[in-house]
DNA sequence: TCATATT
């Protein structure tokens, strides 16, 4: 009531917490609710999707300081589910918060005999250390680099303006590199952009200087000209300068070199393997309508596939009648930015032992035969890119989903025998 | 082995 009206207050000590795991129905009016329970909160900001402006899942709380925030994250995280929601809320500070608030720098060409004592002799003229770390490896012998916490931005702003690129340490003819640490996207982009680099290179090509690697950084770019010590090894600062990631792991461009994968290209024809193409049971071909480009829906079941007799209709396979699928696998399956789109009940897969190379294409052509794929999803790790082998695919119909498990379930291929039943359905029936 | 998403 007598509280003046707190615009946006997103002063300094503020803390944005990203969280995970809320179910899209809900408003930021009802988050706000839920969260003042624990913790004071400012603001709660829903994700919304770009383009049809739907919640993401997830939202940003906004609390006044980091006690607040860490009230949040006690009372919440992992701890409360919410209804609709398939785990646990998902709470934690926003990518790049920590970071932020510990103005945690990073310190680069240290000689290798350099200690701790020296380093923070130096340091401390710019304020109180709260953490000095000098990264060492195996045999505890310095990576020269350290990271180092002050108390206040303010006296890490100092230090890095006082001594990157201008102090020099006793006995070294290259000045010191001091630079906000990574936050851990930057990291994980750079981790995620070394294995891409790693999978399309020679493996040779890797030779890179541990220690200067390190040292440079990748998105700060200094108020003068160059750090001063691309020049003595030879080492160009150039290829550190890399363009954003590219999220498609290599895998992706990969082609599936196995026969079966081939088979489930229908651009690629079943003429590409001919001793592969198995010529399904005429029943079955019969009984399939035509679809340009989709005439070959048994082209896996060679061999693969128990033949069991279809018990139901045959025309329950049928695609969606004049959908506009106009031969190439690339159509309705992979649209939506971003958003899996969930088919009506009983007609949402789950698939497990997927091949590794297979992507969400791949999946959704392997599936569409079956009818109207609305999205395929393999499921990769957020760091290597690597997929986990399984995944979910949508149909527009539960006899679609019916006649891919009848036929795709056991299925062998790559290696393993594909799993697939019907998603678990998290949504508990609406109470009015 | 069941949707991890950073305005």
């Amino acid at each position: 009531m007598a509280e003046a009206k707190e615009e946006s207050k997103s002063s300094e000590e503020s803390v944005k917490l990203f969280v995970g795991q809320v179910p899209k129905h809900m408003t930021e009016s009802e988050l706000l609710a839920m969260f003042k329970e624990f913790a004071l909160v400012d603001e709660v900001n829903i994700i919304k999707d770009k383009a049809t402006r739907s919640s993401r899942g997830c939202c940003f709380v906004i609390c006044p300081s980091r006690e607040e925030a860490d009230k949040a994250v006690n009372a919440c995280h992992n701890k409360k589910t919410l209804p609709g929601a398939s785990s646990p809320l998902q709470v934690k500070y926003a990518d790049g918060e920590l970071e932020r608030l510990e103005h945690k720098l990073f310190i680069g060409m240290l000689p290798k005999n350099v200690s701790e004592v020296e380093v923070s002799a130096l340091f401390s003229k710019f304020g109180t250390i709260k953490d000095l770390q000098i990264l060492r490896g195996s045999q505890q012998t310095s990576k020269g680099c350290a990271f180092l916490k002050y108390e206040t931005k303010e006296q890490a702003l100092a230090a890095l303006e006082a001594i990157n690129g201008k102090h020099k340490m006793e006995g070294s003819s290259v000045p010191l590199v001091v630079k906000w640490a990574d936050t851990e996207k930057e990291r994980q982009a750079r981790r995620a952009q070394r294995a891409q680099s790693q999978a399309s290179n020679a493996p040779h090509a890797d030779s890179q200087h541990p220690s200067l690697f390190g040292a440079l950084p990748m998105g700060y770019v200094p108020p003068y000209n160059g750090y001063g010590y691309q020049a003595p090894g030879g080492y160009g600062i150039m290829p550190y300068r890399m363009p954003p990631m590219q999220n498609q792991p290599g895998y992706h461009n990969m082609m599936p070199h196995m026969n079966q994968a081939n088979a489930l290209r229908p651009e690629l024809g079943p003429n590409m393997n001919p001793r592969n193409y198995h010529v399904p049971p005429a029943s079955y071909v019969g009984s399939y309508p035509a679809v340009p480009g989709l005439q070959h829906p048994i082209a896996y079941a060679g061999g693969m596939i128990s033949p069991r007799p279809m018990s139901s209709s045959p025309g329950s396979i049928s695609p969606a009648g004049g959908n506009g699928n106009s031969g190439t696998s690339s159509s309705s399956a992979s649209k939506s930015s971003g958003g899996q789109v969930e088919g009506p009940p009983g007609a949402n897969l789950f698939i497990y032992h997927i091949p590794q190379e297979f992507g969400d294409q791949e999946l959704a052509t392997a599936f569409q035969p079956f009818g109207r794929v609305l999205s395929a999803k393999v499921f990769v790790d957020k760091a290597t890119g690597v997929s986990k082998c399984f995944g979910f695919v949508s149909y527009d119909s539960p006899e679609a989903a019916q006649s891919a498990i009848s036929m795709m379930n056991g299925c062998q291929l790559g290696g393993k025998k594909l799993k697939v039943q019907l998603k678990r359905d998290n949504k508990q029936s609406k109470p009015y």
